[in-house]
DNA sequence: TATGAATGAGGGTTCATTCAT
DNA sequence: CATGAATGAACCCTCATTCAT
């Protein structure tokens, strides 16, 4: 990479950064584009040069945020050695529910603007260019799994819109309770959505 | 009520109205207090006398609406005689779910705008006059019902917001499936929340 | 007219006349909405009450500046007692062209944005209140002339978009001859005009 | 002419042709360099090589598309033989009237931005290389035919501004009247003006 | 000669809010 | 209570021009 090129990660990095710094504190709504370059210590054309507008950049900051996210979870899957599959969805459940319970800003950006939509842009169809296809590594976990699941997709999307959607009420205002109060009753949930989609093992 | 008191109420509600109907057409960010007013027939300075600003009117018919939409629900299961909790529940959340596939505009209000501490405030702090307090009604069919629940606001919670969230993305955008697909997948997860909230019978 | 409509009438002229003098001295191009409002004493959001934008204000200029100039051209017509058609064509077309040399900004501002497409609009259906349909004058100084012309829509054509376009250059830059060297030329050439749209007198 | 200096007039060709085919699609002010040299394919600094701005191309492109328009009028009149004065004169107009009339969008293109001022510095000191000298042909006309002439400059003048500014009307909003209908007004009107220049013949 | 990323002043436009009537 | 003209800060976005490569 010619410096040239250097210098242009570097100023796109940093609109991104800043950004997404910006949304996080004051909110989507109320970030200007302004704002932005001010804080990025960029020229307001050079926001032009890399992004349609303020959608546009959060698009791709939802995308390579979540990419990281579950990236991280599944890396500590492996670690961790975690083998059977229900055990391995509850340990990545639960490493995002704690990640997210440390940076409550990424909560915010997150739950606000995710939907299985864009999830699916962001997760199956990864547009930034390091990030990871979590979809994959979800069948290929399933596919290691000895267990047939009926609907596997559907499977993922109740489990994602539920632990997003009651995260973000729990760990935000700690409503209807705190997040570890509620924690079982939602591993409690998922491993019950598991088990109903597992095809009956066929012995023989 | 005199003459004056319903002339008020007439232009209150002319606003109320006509926000609704442009927050559902052409989205919230995008309708101004000035679209408002033009299409209620009354003076910009006259919103001020009965809201604070957009969002003020946006909670309120987020309440109205909720509500409404749950006393109908809830009207149709005594309607229809239901005795069996869950059987209640499941009739309420299809209810529901029909409502929102015939009037997609509401869901899209809806869904962007509610979680569980807006679905509070609506439902169980019922904000206008005839809001009907869902939550009252929900621990009734509960007291009605023979059973007795371990953490029932959680098992609500859990209800409401997998309920919330996945139609949203099925109605609007058949994502990941349709939502006659997905309903028994959905109605199967219910019926587990409710079973794993439910105390062993004690038979004596 | 109440004090209010009053105030919304000054504030109205007080565009029109700011706008018209950027215009002449600075050209319309280089004149902003910002400039306008600067000039003129009023807040920018108070130009879009009146104007679409920045064309819309300049055609209703044009219309105005060009009505009232062939106004005042037929009332010393009058003033005069010019008697006979073609006398009358010659006396207000070089009270036009003195008023234009005398007053080149003004000039400026109508040749450049002139055309019979836009003079249509501006004489012959006056889109301003008090202005005049010179058309009709015209077609009036026809009937009281005792001739009869052949296409006098045509005839007008022509001797308008002659004087136009050759004053401009003539006054303005002394091309290719300065203006009252031009004018025998240019007068002679309307009589000419006259002359061949007029029918052969029915004499008996 | 060596390769790099072929190099070179590509470049400069490629963005003027570019540039009149955007002027002429969608005008002068709606067009910025950047689509210039986004469609030339050549890089916005390379625009500022051969050219101060938008005006100095734009004028450039009307001295070269008149001087071509007027070189071409003059040939047909050769390869018709036509030998009168006043005849190709009639034919020369006649001529150019006919190639605006196909060619609508360089009529806009001309008309808007012609006026005498530009049309002696395109026709008679002719900018591009190629371009001819119409001013210098005119005068051999005149010297050609037996007649003498007072202020031929004058005359051409008038001729032209008549010409330029009734035909932009007429072709293209065929206002007051399509340009079939107003030809023989016209013609009448050149033949008009051409003779009130001519100097009686010097009979003897 | 040729490039094109970067600039940043300044353009048009919107709209929540006020306040004299 | 009701009005709606007036405000003006703040927005987004464009684009001519430069200059290091």
């Amino acid at each position: 990479m010619g410096k040239l090129d250097l210098n242009k990660k570097q100023k796109k990095d940093s609109l991104l950064n800043t950004a997404f710094d910006l949304f996080i504190t004051q909110g989507i709504n109320k970030t200007t584009i302004s704002d932005i370059v001010k804080n990025a210590g960029v020229a307001k054309g050079t926001f032009y040069l890399y992004f349609k507008d303020k959608y546009d950049i959060r698009n791709k900051l939802i995308s390579h945020k979540s990419s990281q996210l579950f990236s991280k979870a599944h890396n500590a899957v492996l670690a961790n050695k975690i083998e059977k599959f229900d055990d391995s969805i509850i340990f990545i459940v639960d490493y995002v529910i704690d990640e997210l319970n440390k940076n409550k800003s990424l909560l915010t950006f997150l739950s606000k603007n995710l939907s299985w939509g864009v999830f699916k842009k962001a997760l199956i169809n990864p547009a930034l260019d390091s990030d990871v296809n979590f979809y994959e590594i979800y069948l290929n976990m399933i596919e290691n799994s000895k267990c047939v699941f009926i609907e596997p997709e559907i499977m993922l999307f109740l489990i994602l819109e539920l632990v997003g959607s009651t995260c973000y009420s729990s760990i935000l205002y700690n409503e209807p309770v705190e997040i570890s109060v509620l924690k079982p009753h939602l591993y409690d949930t998922i491993r019950n959505i598991i088990k109903s989609h597992q095809k009956p093992e066929d012995e023989s």
